[in-house]
DNA sequence: CGTGTTTGACCAGCGC
DNA sequence: GCGCTGGTCAAACACG
């Protein structure tokens, strides 16, 4: 027994050094890939995504869906690599080997994101709620001066602010690690769920208006229901800004009128879900139905966007995978849904990297996958572009119908810089926020990008190009992530993608452990 | 002693 | 109006 542990603890450290090299390499693949970035967005115009908000937020307001945009798991994909030129296969393999690093949720992470945070990201909203002088209200006031204010004024601002994300995790700790300092302020057990559920509110900044809901999933106690409301009126700790960004973007995403109304079904907690390639929305119709998310006790329930990390068929490929990958992942899957497994398998199949995103003390239940590759022809469903487009849902195979898929996807994604933002966010968020680089970049820049094209493999995503606050998103580029220890490796010794360090302390409740030798 | 958590009480909204 | 429920407050408590 000693004599195997010792061999496990060598080729651990041995597995370490490679990820150390691997992580160097990465850094500076990555600075590079950020300055070539940032020589692009300087020559971008300012976005107007929040324009578009503005805009859509009068109709917005009045249907008030509930969005749920499903970080799930797809299918893995083969590793696909041919066609992709010298360029892509560099950032290919720069985006690989980063996504191999794996995010550590460890503590919580998850995704709980949102912290609403979001909004930190969120200058544009930030200000405008300093300005209102909100610090912080409570929810009475809150609902007060919703109520009061209902008719009279400003719709847009009040929606943005009741705007919830809420992140589905599968998660071993008390709370998600989001890199935000909550305070626990207490603690209440739903109706309809045994375990309770506890209430934060950020410390970061004494008059920061957040707050957060943390609750286990009834129907699977390793999930982990965070559900992130309002807006921090300070800058974020690095470590939180991609959860922030990604709660923000589906919130701009939700208010900016992606959602369908028309698909929603009153009956059923998801009345649509569709697949897009790997990205996978469920739109609700009320915040009460649905499952993922937390009951509200008021029929006016604030839209909400449930990110769900924890799709089931993500798990099973994770599980597969990270087997058979221990070290060299296949996909990237970027799967927004939590339903339909089938139905992407190999959707943007190329050059998989595969991301593990789950806790460290849950490996067997890894929570995500960005897969970008190949489209495949395959059944795709997509309310969000329903309106424009319904086609694509019921053409089940055919090269037509993934030319269809394809054109309206290109739509959708040059047309709405909410959804990217939302997606490159979603990304960011599952990536650590600072490993994503290009292929948002891309996206926004023209739709797909300059050099990318449907089909081909994303070489990143960056969510600097969040177009929605005109106030881009800035990686963290001194961020070093943390290696990653073999021991720690949830399967096999596959890696997971680490948060970036904390600068700020985490909140007892999540663990942190060492994550270095 | 400062900070964070626990927990019962309180309040407001909603449905009946 | 009443009861139920969700959300918050705040005193007591725990911990470093």
């Amino acid at each position: 027994m000693p004599i195997i542990q010792e061999d496990e603890l060598e080729s651990a450290k041995e597995e370490n050094e490679r990820l150390k090299k691997m992580l160097e390499q990465v850094e500076n693949d990555y600075q590079s890939l950020q300055r070539r970035f940032f020589n692009i967005f300087q020559h971008e115009p300012p976005l107007k995504s929040a324009q578009k908000s503005l805009s859509n937020d009068t109709q917005k307001e009045e249907e008030e869906p509930e969005v749920s945009l499903c970080l799930g798991l797809q299918t893995p994909t083969k590793h696909d690599n041919t066609g992709s030129s010298s360029k892509d296969k560099v950032d290919a393999e720069l985006m690989e080997e980063q996504l191999s690093l794996g995010l550590d949720l460890k503590s919580s992470s998850k995704v709980d994101l949102t912290e609403t945070g979001s909004e930190k990201s969120d200058g544009i909203e930030d200000i405008r709620e300093d300005e209102l002088g909100e610090t912080w209200p409570p929810s009475k006031v809150l609902k007060t001066m919703k109520k009061s204010r209902k008719d009279e004024e400003l719709p847009e601002p009040n929606n943005a602010k009741r705007a919830r994300v809420c992140v589905r995790a599968r998660c071993d700790t008390p709370t998600m690690n989001d890199g935000c300092q909550w305070r626990k302020y207490g603690q209440k057990t739903a109706k309809g769920n045994p375990c309770p559920r506890a209430y934060y509110r950020c410390t970061v900044a004494p008059s920061c208006p957040v707050r957060k809901q943390v609750q286990r999933c009834s129907e699977d106690m390793s999930i982990l229901i965070t559900t992130y409301e309002g807006r921090h009126n300070h800058p974020l700790p690095a470590a939180a800004t991609a959860m922030a960004s990604t709660t923000s973007a589906a919130a701009s995403m939700l208010l900016s009128g992606s959602s369908t109304s028309e698909v929603l079904s009153s009956s059923a907690p998801i009345a649509s879900t569709t697949n897009l390639n790997g990205l996978n929305f469920t739109v609700h119709n009320n915040a009460k139905t649905g499952q993922f998310n937390l009951p509200s006790s008021s029929s006016a329930a604030p839209p909400t966007i449930t990110l769900d990390l924890t799709g089931p068929h993500s798990s099973h490929f994770n599980r597969r995978f990270s087997n058979i990958f221990p070290f060299k992942y296949s996909s990237r899957s970027l799967n927004f849904s939590s339903s339909d497994a089938n139905t992407f398998a190999n959707a943007w199949n190329n050059h998989s990297t595969y991301l593990n995103y789950g806790p460290l003390s849950a490996p067997k239940t890894p929570i995500g996958s960005l897969s970008f590759g190949k489209p495949t022809p395959q059944q795709i469903s997509y309310p969000y572009m329903e309106r424009t487009n319904q086609v694509a849902a019921s053409s089940s195979s055919s090269f037509a119908s993934q030319q269809l898929l394809t054109e309206t996807l290109t739509k959708v994604l040059s047309s709405d810089p909410s959804f990217q933002s939302a997606v490159a966010a979603a990304i960011s968020s599952m990536v650590g926020g600072n490993n994503t680089l290009n292929a948002m970049n891309q996206v926004n820049a023209n739709g797909l990008g300059p050099n990318l094209k449907w089909g081909d493999p994303v070489q990143g995503i960056s969510i600097n190009s969040l177009p929605q606050n005109g106030n881009p998103y800035t990686p963290r580029y001194s961020n070093k992530l943390p290696l990653p220890s073999a021991s720690n490796s949830p399967v096999g010794g596959s890696l997971m993608l680490l948060q970036p360090q904390f600068p700020f302390s985490l909140s007892k409740s999540s663990s942190t452990s060492d994550l270095r030798d």
